[in-house]
DNA sequence: CTGAAAGCGCTTACAG
DNA sequence: CTGAAAGCGCTTACAG
């Protein structure tokens, strides 16, 4: 079977390429009659434009690249579903790719995109990623570029965030204002900085309302799973330590705890409230339900593409566009580990 | 800030676009002196071939289409995961669209890929999808196809599945195995080939070993998530049937009804045991810990693109290959939820 | 070993 | 209103 061609249904009817082209994009100066006749022929071969020669003559490929630390993620995986469904809407493919959090990958990654021409890129970084070169690069070739959840500020461009420390703030503060006196927080590791924010809300909050911050309630969860949320809980028993609130950087950690807790026949609520962090949909199927901070994942992916729209838009019509920051709202969902 | 091009390179050196091009790609005609001049001039410029006019010439893009049904499910997710991992691998790009249980979106990102000219198309159907015409137009057009989890016999493509039957079948058995006597069945929706067979499956264990059918057991969970195991589960009890056994189309449904039986002070398994489908990370966190089939993911997603490689070679070969199914190996993972 | 030329399939400025 | 021509940036069969 032939592909069909703008050159066979010129052929077809009797005139030049170039009429065709025309008429099938609804030039004005082309006839009614030869628009419908064109138009006719090319339904009846059931013609489609080659893509690759539309992208080489524009420059474009309708096409952008997405690089997340993880795909396997409640979080990711519903930014990943709002950059989809906005980029469809837009007449726009997204590719995606894993940096598995490894920095070495993801600036092969942004190579490999740069290389692509895909005509936008957005990055959530890895958490071993230091150092920006790479993403400076993109900006560097005018290719536009939007940062979401995991950003750097080094990188000079849009960016969507949620306020991590914020966030933790009031997490932190509804254990408090619950009654809680002595809280532990599990956090993650010590370098992302989301890591770091959330720790930072926690230490804020309990200054700000009278209580003592004690470092040695601090435990730290490498991956934020469920098995590091089971271990800190462990040792925190196994460390004699009377805690009566508990808030974990993730709502899998959170469960982890949880389980423990039960294990050893500490009631939850009753004995230690527990916070989350995320509003999986785990958060809702643990017994006692997790209480925990609603994080904006579609909304995130929505309005990143968004902004990376806007400015594919402005680099075509070669306008600046000045970098902008969104910060989205996030919230208290109480549950029943929380009095 | 101009792009790089092999005639920019030609000019540099004083010498042909067509050596440039051949000592790029290291044509065994071109002699060493000026491979080397052309390789270091190309990296002072930091040259990279336009992706758009290769694609037009080679008629290659070496990007693939995939579509699923949703992209924010443990699942599917771990299915992704796999596909991008090892399309790196290769070379590959993967551009992702989701059905959302869309029949008529299906149909529309088909069409889209197609125009796209992907180079093949990966695709796990719609639960609404009965007419599979868009998906033979794949065939006819010659472009690589391959079908995972959602399939349809009447698509003449290469496949990767479990076997729902058989696993299910198992699960079953390991709750009669466990001494269940009754045991109740939350299905899928009627259409679903995969909600079908499991139920076949749960029918033919009972069977085989001398219990009884019982239609009145078996609810249906259309969304087969939480809120309809719990809904389900609500049922059951209303109507006042005693069982000592419930096999769950998901984790997320068994989920649902464990909840519910918790509230009704019905114990779990000591009660009802209970068994899930698909080994999310969920059903490890919950209490208590869910036994269920483990389904997987991440395999299915190497696998399915590993056969979409062997086709994409032999297209370009212009040899033909006989479709296989490949059906990946399932297990039952014991927890506590069963005895 | 090197290069002129054709061509992939489009788009668009320009001439008539 | 129509079309010849140039060109996007590459690849490759062919000639020398």
């Amino acid at each position: 079977m032939k592909e069909v061609t703008l050159k066979q249904i010129a052929e077809n009817l009797g005139i030049s390429i170039t009429t065709v082209s025309k008429a099938l994009k609804d030039y004005k100066d082309v006839s009614k009659a030869t628009k419908a006749a064109v138009k006719a022929e090319a339904k009846r071969l059931n013609f489609t434009p080659n893509s690759f020669a539309v992208n080489l003559r524009t420059k474009e490929s309708k096409t952008v690249g997405l690089i997340i630390p993880e795909v396997v993620h409640h979080f990711f995986s519903s930014v990943i579903n709002g950059i989809i469904d906005k980029a469809e809407k837009k007449g726009y493919l997204v590719i995606i790719l894993q940096s598995n959090e490894s920095y070495k990958l993801e600036k092969k990654q942004v190579e490999l995109l740069i290389s692509k021409r895909v005509d936008g890129i957005m990055i959530s970084m890895a958490n071993t990623t230091v150092d920006v070169g790479h993403l400076n690069h993109i900006r560097d070739l005018k290719i536009p570029l939007v940062m979401f959840d995991k950003i750097s500020k080094l990188v000079a461009c849009s960016k969507v965030i949620i306020n991590d420390r914020m966030a933790a703030y009031e997490a932190t503060k509804h254990l408090i204002d619950s009654g809680c006196k002595r809280i532990a927080h599990f956090r993650g590791a010590l370098l992302p900085q989301n890591s770091i924010d959330r720790f930072l809300g926690y230490k804020k909050a309990l200054e700000d309302h009278g209580l003592t911050f004690d470092p040695a309630l601090v435990y730290i969860c490498e991956n934020v799973d469920y098995d590091n949320g089971r271990s800190a809980a462990l040792q925190l028993i196994a460390d004699g330590h009377k805690i009566d609130g508990l808030f974990a950087i993730t709502d899998m950690a959170a469960a982890g705890a949880i389980t423990v807790f039960k294990e050893r026949n500490i009631n939850v609520p009753d004995d230690i409230s527990v916070m989350g962090f995320s509003n999986w949909f785990l958060s809702q199927a643990i017994t006692p339900a997790l209480s925990t901070v609603d994080q904006p994942g579609y909304e995130m992916g929505k309005k990143s593409f968004k902004l990376l729209y806007k400015e594919m838009r402005a680099k075509r019509e070669d306008r600046y566009l000045e970098p902008v920051i969104r910060v989205l709202e996030t919230k208290i969902i109480k549950r029943q580990s929380t009095k």
